[in-house]
DNA sequence: ATTACGATTGAACAATCGTTCAATCGTATG
DNA sequence: CATACGATTGAACGATTGTTCAATCGTAAT
């Protein structure tokens, strides 16, 4: 549990969660959108694999990534209206 | 939205959290059921509290720690849902 | 006023974390 | 086969983190 929220506890991390909760994205364009490193970005979708937030699939030489399951969204939706709430 | 996840993603302060999810307890309390120090436990209380997660009362020279709101405990829940559904 | 105790604070330390960099892998395309 | 490109990997570095320790504060009781 604490894992969980570990990995999205990061800003970056986070970030690409969200992108990815959006569209499904390979790595080049999820690290041309949030302005990271390809490298920096592979990195955090393994932790984010390892966790079961996000879900990949290969499609030729690029690695398509989504959301894993509806949790996921859940959590993001309620931290989300947590974050916003205190004005 | 990353920062309250954060906070949630260190063991020990999920432990408290989850812990005064369930009865009001003061700072020694908490201490005593996790097998920390009072010392540790405040610092991380002080955490908790800035990013409303808990709420806290004074009575007499005991400080006492409940949950702040209802979102806090959908996170607790989904989150265990989602770290138990993997068997 | 003194004692006792719960609580808080700040400094310091080891441990963990996220990024960068360079090298490498895998797979299409020329 | 050779090239190009998306993706991954591991080492290394600086930065951040959580705990401990000692000192202090606040309040209630003697």
């Amino acid at each position: 549990m604490a894992e969980t929220f570990k990995v999205l506890g990061d800003p970056n991390r986070l970030r690409i969660v969200i992108a990815v909760a959006e569209a499904e994205l390979c790595t080049a364009d999820i690290a041309l959108a949030l302005g990271m490193s390809e490298s920096s970005v592979s990195h955090q979708l393994r932790l984010l694999k390892a966790l079961r937030l996000i879900r990949q699939r290969k499609e030729g030489k690029l690695v398509l990534t989504s959301l894993d399951d509806e949790h996921i969204d859940d959590l993001l939706r309620i931290a989300r209206r947590h974050a916003t709430e205190g004005v």
